[in-house]
RNA sequence: GGACGGGUGGCAGAGUGGUCGAAUGCACCGGUCUUGAAAACCGGCGAUGGGCAACCAUCCGGGGGUUCGAAUCCCUCCCCGUCCGCCA
């Protein structure tokens, strides 16, 4: 959510921003309603007054039917009020639907255009390797070593479903285990989340529980989704508090299963683990004071090359352009990992995300700050950003650390908790 | 899952239809006293929205209802506690 003083003294600017984000805003429009429900507000809060007042004099009225005709006038008064109060229901659902789709502002250096136009910031220090044999994609090397079983998964739960089995399961708890030692370090502190979350959690941090166009899936019969992701407990965590300045910034880091319908993606570059319902994820997420959000976004960023890097794989930073932004972000760094076994043409696939959310976030989930001697309270800023998303790190682990002789290496920092350095037998 | 008890200001905790936005205590802020601090005493102290201000409106877990009037009565949902059941 925006301020809404903010989007009446800016209306220009507000319409610009929902223009270069491809979303249909008519900003007119909400600044008109809202201008309107402003002024039936003055009235209805002049008839509370009236009423209060006829309601307060009953007390001393001279006989009964003084008395009676104070009710009435009462009632007349409430009737009025409840009438314009309708009225302003009504043009607030209509601004209401105007005001939920506005997306947030937008950082100035974002780049401006549809997905085409994100910008490449940087390169990791891994080179991309050049194989001396023909490249097998994950889903071969996974198969050769009986690491992944989509039939299985798929028999039990269906397409994009799957069982971890073997190396892959350690491989899974490993990225684990070194993530979380690494943000611990960091002054992380590491939680693992609930699955499942109320509807007005997920709402509040921007995603939409039911529907058709739902990336949730939800319960029947409760108000209950499975997570898309531990942004989405994480951030709920602190809905509707008042949060001390003293303890901020606040760094979570949670682990979670993350379930995702992945409605209308058919068709997409989707093979094997790349585009699955279910996978587990390491998520950071932070409560800043305003001033400290972008530190802690490059910290995010940061963090994730850190991963990247101590993994040894290839990748690019990508800062995500205007139009390919989702709602709550200000701006957002994907790292993109070198994944060979996708192909020439694609070679690059998306495994971190890190968003800078500012109060967009906070303001719907109500999160805000106060600091101490001072009066009033502010909301937050929200940011959140992958550290480990398992799934997508295990293609481009397994792709890019395979041998000549079909045996996979293991990333160094992870031997210690696969417990050997190579899987599949090298004689 | 069942029974009972609860959800009130930063916290604790009164308040069961009418000057209640709400006693009291703690915490907090200002002052007196003190070399300084503590203690004691005096004063202040909830949030949001509107207004330069006086002031006004709204807010007692969420939503709905009864009433001229609701923290208080009714319905409903959520959450917390205790006991019982079930269970890894």
């Amino acid at each position: 959510m925006l301020d809404k003083r903010f989007i009446l003294e800016n209306a220009e600017a507000v319409q610009q921003n929902c223009d270069h984000r491809g979303v249909k805003a008519d900003v007119a429009r909400f600044v008109e309603l809202e201008t309107q429900c402003r002024a039936l507000r003055q009235e209805v809060e002049e008839l509370s007054r009236q009423a209060n007042q006829v309601s307060k004099s009953i007390g001393n009225a001279k006989d009964d039917a003084e008395r009676e005709e104070r009710k009435e006038e009462g009632r007349r008064l409430r009737e009025e009020k409840d009438g314009k109060q309708q009225e302003i229901d009504r043009l607030d659902a209509e601004a209401g639907a105007i005001y939920r789709s506005m997306p947030n502002l937008t950082h100035p250096e974002s780049p401006i255009g549809d997905e085409a136009s994100s910008k490449e910031l940087s390169r990791g220090g891994t080179e991309v390797r050049r194989f001396g044999f023909p490249v097998q994609d994950h889903v071969e090397l996974a198969g050769q070593h009986d690491l992944v079983d989509f039939e299985g998964g798929g028999r039990i739960a269906g397409h994009g479903f799957y069982f971890l089995k073997n190396e892959a399961v350690l491989l899974e708890l490993a990225l684990q285990q070194f993530t979380l030692e690494l943000l611990m370090g960091e002054g992380f502190v590491p939680t693992i989340t609930p699955d499942l979350a109320r509807g007005d959690i997920v709402a509040g941090v921007g995603f939409i529980p039911r529907g058709p166009e739902t990336q949730i899936y939800s319960i029947e019969n409760f108000d209950l989704n499975l997570v898309a992701t531990a942004e989405i407990t994480l951030g709920g965590l602190y809905a509707g508090e008042v949060l001390d300045a003293d303890d901020l910034p606040i760094k979570l880091c949670g682990i979670s299963h993350c379930f995702r319908t992945e409605a209308g993606a058919a068709g997409r570059a989707s093979r094997g683990l790349y585009r699955v319902h279910q996978f587990t994820k390491v998520e950071m997420f932070a409560f800043t004071k305003p001033e400290e959000s972008e530190a802690v976004h490059q910290q995010f960023r940061d963090l994730e090359c850190r991963i990247f890097d101590a993994l040894g794989i290839p990748y690019r930073v990508i800062d995500i352009a205007t139009g390919d932004l989702g709602g709550p972000a200000y701006r957002k760094f994907d790292l993109e990992a070198w994944m060979p076994g996708r192909g020439e043409a694609d070679e690059f696939g998306e495994v971190t995300s890190a968003s800078n959310c500012t109060d967009y976030q906070a303001r719907r989930l109500d999160i805000r700050y106060k600091t101490k001697g001072e009066k009033g309270t502010s909301y937050v800023h929200t940011l959140n950003g992958t550290a480990v998303a398992i799934s997508r790190a295990m293609i481009a682990i397994l792709e890019n650390y395979q041998q000549a002789d079909g045996t996979i290496l293991v990333p160094d920092v992870l031997r210690r908790w696969v417990g050997k350095d190579r899987i599949g037998s090298t004689g």
